[in-house]
DNA sequence: GTAAAAATCCCAATATATTGGGATTTTAGC
DNA sequence: GCTAAAATCCCAATATATTGGGATTTTTAC
């Protein structure tokens, strides 16, 4: 079953997973210590990476925080690119 | 028993519940047309907006989308007044 | 201060995210 | 290509977010 790609933003749950890996393979730690640093599952963590789940607001929030990314919250901007 | 407040990048549950909330009244709305249009239930914008509940992201990103705003992802920036 | 609308509360049922353990696959270094 | 480490998968158990219905409280408008 496909679930249908959410957009948070300018991102989808894919999206944030890949720049969630990335950032994690910027800081050359493995994915095991992001877990055990963010008190995140390490199976979760696999999902959200792979962009697979919908994490709760806290989970996602925790294991951001470990790497050192955050959330804003904004007016919608308008994408021109798109119209 | 008390939820220990989860920070979102420079936010808390509470704050973006207030945001929403604050937004919402701005465009004159009832939490029922929101609910309504966005597809999640009442009772869960109700503790959303008040700061209680820990909403999935697609949850939160429909309700968000409803109003007009939107999360996005950011490296970290140091908050100078707190250190 | 009354009436109507909006917001909140309560509760039981349901859906789904999270976790932990172990097995399997993929990746990286030599 | 071997080996070790890292990543992913599978599954059952558990925790918790979401929903819907109805009751109650609060707010708003007159």
């Amino acid at each position: 079953m496909q679930r249908k790609s959410q957009h948070i933003g300018n991102m989808d749950l894919e999206e944030i997973g890949k720049r969630i890996k990335e950032r994690r393979k910027e800081l050359g730690v493995d994915q095991r210590t992001i877990s055990e640093l963010s008190g995140v599952a390490v199976n979760t963590l696999v999902a959200i990476e792979r962009g697979e789940g919908n994490p709760r607001l806290s989970t996602l929030a925790e294991i951001l925080d470990t790497i050192g990314l955050q959330l804003d919250l904004h007016p919608k901007k308008l994408n021109y690119e798109t119209m």
